[in-house]
DNA sequence: TATGAATGAGAATTCATTCAT
DNA sequence: TATGAATGAATTCTCATTCAT
């Protein structure tokens, strides 16, 4: 990560790079702005030259997280993919992304206290927007007969729940599994479910 | 709230009904113990009398939030019901819960952040409490040839994914929704799956 | 002093034997009253019956201390002594009462710091009589021919200063020597000198 | 005092002398951060940007204190002097510092209940070593056939009395006498005695 | 533009003292 | 008279933010 940062010439990306680093760490309240700025290798007061506040600053770096999580997901390929590859795709997506971003993941997606209204409201628009996606998604099958004439709310809620519990799964233990492996063995679970 | 708070005689059980107003409003950091004071109605003294510092109030409040859940969870009849019912009654009773106290559920199910690491170890051993229990549930089941011979984690994780979700929509949302119908769609959901 | 305290009937005595074993040990500032309540054997509330505050108890009890240190000097044979053997009387009396009440000794005749106005001027009136029996002792032993004609204040600061250091050693270190003996060989320096 | 730290550009300096000020006046436990930063001239976080905390800057304080103490005692020429002349020394040097610096002259040479273990152990040390000095002083003296062969330790005790009565002296009352003639008579009467 | 020394509002906690019982 | 639960003023220390250089 610190090479990472030392590379970064645009000075504003070194402090967002930073305060990844540190906010991810330490919590949003544990968090110094000394440290961000040591770590980003610059003088505190240069940090309020590019971020208004603490806040600022995290909020900022919560957006540009989201935006990268949400590429991160997204392959191009995925409007030839049937529901069920879908499904399994977005939750190997999220699967990696969170394995390879643990603290960052939890504050993503779960740390709703540090958030002010600004951010809350940002977040819940960013919300929304997955939530259509997936109800797209659902009416799409259904209406192809790939799945039951289901719910697609209902859906949304099964596989926000799943991508949520992998999280906890994710931070609360050190749980060995294939990114690969566990997408499809949900997806199975999901698709079939577990009566004999 | 103030009124039950009111209501209650006695000060520890004050003080703990108005840590869990002022902690599930503010979060762990902007709560100021001189606003829970006011909230019990109490001096800012009388805390200490009663709790020794911030954080042991907070896990004691935890604590006893957590057993208020987990008896809110436990049917006497849950022994002489199907697998099926048996999930379908932890849901329900999940959702309730959640939707009677939205914010504590937070707290409670997802901001691991604030916990010191005594009360991360103690919930952590509620929670292996929990999975151990829905695995059990779940050998029986197969044994029962109720239901596949699936993965008994890969169960626990997909339930405690549902239950997760149901919190976060409970809480971003205003989602009026009836428990049992909604328990019930996901049971049907979880046992029989999606695919048509 | 358990003991003692409990067998006392006398609640103010109680009190006041409690207050001279927790300001001994603990100092003015860390001594609780609550402590002292509870070495008296009483409520916290009953000390405010005898006592107006916690700087009058200590005043109280810095009296009743110094009154029985000089109870502890007056030997009623004094005016038969020889100017020396008076000295060595002192010393030595001086030196077993410091013995035996190590941390006391402390309080009464260095810790000015804790003193109020009124307890300081009270103390001065007691160290200028001590000071005037001393000089009244050397203007006798002058006449008498008993020592040479040395200005009394300059013995006085001899004296006390001895005492003083006494009090230091014996606090410092743990120094296992016997009053008679170091009465002794101080006395013989102060009177013979120590040039050979 | 308010002057010399005014004129005083080094802020850890200011500090140190508005720390001597209100430790000395107030005592350890009365004195206020606040009130140190005041007197310094700066703000209160200030304070803590140069010392870690309220008994840091009191250790260091006296620290330096006391070597602006030991540097006042040795001239030069000690070695040069008899014991006599040494002795009437360093009762001057003291004196003289005593006057100047009365209330720290307390502090440094009798508060010990206000010192952490930390900083009494340093005091025990520089007093060990004081007394070392004086030993061999005395040893010298006795092999040079100067003074009688008297207990080191004896001659230690009787010096560490009459410099504690010093001070004493000086801080009880306004005694308005010349070091230089204070220093002579005491010598004096240490080395001749006051017999006839 | 970059800095970091200086700041002071704000928070947890303590404990002498009060007062209803 | 005796009590101890309740109190809140007072204190140390933190850290986001400012601003002179």
């Amino acid at each position: 990560m610190k090479d990472i940062i030392e590379k970064t010439e645009n000075k504003r990306e070194r402090i967002l790079l930073a305060a990844v680093e540190v906010f991810t760490c330490r919590g949003y309240n544990s968090a110094r702005m000394e440290e961000i700025a040591e770590t980003a290798g610059i003088g505190k007061g240069t940090l309020y030259e590019y971020f208004d506040s603490k806040v600022q600053l995290f909020n900022e770096m919560i957006i540009r997280s989201w935006e990268e999580y949400t590429n991160s997901l997204t392959a191009d390929s995925i409007h030839e993919l049937t529901f069920e590859e879908t499904i399994r795709e977005i939750v190997k997506g999220h699967f990696t992304f969170s394995k390879e971003n643990k603290k960052l993941a939890r504050i993503l997606f779960w740390d709703t206290e540090i958030m002010d209204e600004e951010l809350k409201e940002w977040m819940y628009g960013r919300r929304k927007e997955q939530e259509k996606l997936i109800k797209q998604l659902v009416d799409k099958a259904v209406a192809a007969g790939e799945i039951k004439p289901v719910d697609n709310k209902l859906v949304f809620i099964i596989l926000a729940g799943l991508i949520g519990s992998i999280w906890a799964i994710n931070i609360l233990e050190n749980w060995e599994i294939n990114p690969e492996e566990l997408a499809g063995q949900l997806t199975d679970a999901v698709m079939n479910g577990i009566r004999r």
